[in-house]
DNA sequence: ATGTCGGTCGCCTATGGAAT
DNA sequence: ATTCCATAGGCGACCGACAT
């Protein structure tokens, strides 16, 4: 491996799930197979600031990092539906506006995390890592589809799944006391794999991207 | 006996594809 | 054409373990 490569091994990365207003935002940095921050708050600006503490250059978030085109939704989410890696589907902004239900409180969350970290770490355009800091959208479900096997994933056994999961990529996981943790480890686990060019871009300009690892 | 905490379960919101 | 199943988070109900 050569220098460049592995300094960039050791770079300093983060996860961060996405709630409504109730649950807040879950982080978590990771720095190789090290849990270096575990943290929740209901404020994106601190998790901003938490990631610009630890020097962390990707973020992967789990939350729609545009809303759905109208007409035509989004590519990324159809190609993964062809795949049979279900997901939810993003709606215009005018349509999750419309809901009265506060269904979609927590994709408005994720915008103003993606707002937060947009002057140090804008969202990743392109189809591949250029080597800048940024954020990009990424979801468990199909992280776990990538790295357990899409027939053996399931989003039901999530807890002990995905746990499981963690520990045979060496990562300590007693920190990691809930599901949301576990989520935020495992978008930081996929933001390892986008630096490492071990990753796919779902989707296209139009729609945005969405960055899973590839199969192991 | 009463209260708290974590975990599980089922159903709600929405949508698209597969199965029937 | 209709029903079923999958994903997301939220929420209330319930249960067992433990503390007061």
């Amino acid at each position: 491996m050569t220098g460049v490569a592995a300094a960039r091994q050791v770079e300093a990365v983060a996860g961060i799930d996405v709630g409504g207003t109730t649950k807040g935002f879950h982080l978590v940095v990771l720095q190789g197979a090290a849990v270096r921050c575990v943290a929740s708050s209901p404020d994106a600006r601190e998790l901003h600031q938490r990631c610009l503490q630890f020097k962390v250059s990707v973020v992967g978030i789990d939350a729609p990092s545009q809303w759905g085109v109208e007409g035509i939704g989004r590519a990324a989410e159809r190609e993964m539906a062809r795949e049979r890696i279900s997901c939810f589907a993003t709606p215009t902004l005018a349509r999750a506006s419309a809901s009265t239900s506060g269904f979609y409180e927590w994709m408005f969350n994720g915008a103003r995390v993606y707002e937060a970290f947009a002057d140090t770490h804008p969202i990743l355009k392109a189809e591949r890592f250029t080597g800048e800091p940024v954020t990009f959208e990424t979801f468990p479900h199909a992280i776990a589809c990538a790295l357990l096997g899409r027939d053996v994933a399931s989003a039901k056994q999530k807890r002990t799944q995905r746990r499981r999961l963690l520990e045979e990529l060496g990562l300590d996981t007693t920190e990691l006391k809930s599901i949301d943790s576990l989520d935020a480890v495992l978008c930081a686990v996929a933001a390892q794999r986008l630096i490492q060019g071990k990753s796919r871009a779902y989707g296209d300009g139009v729609g945005g991207y969405i960055f899973v690892p590839t199969p192991v």
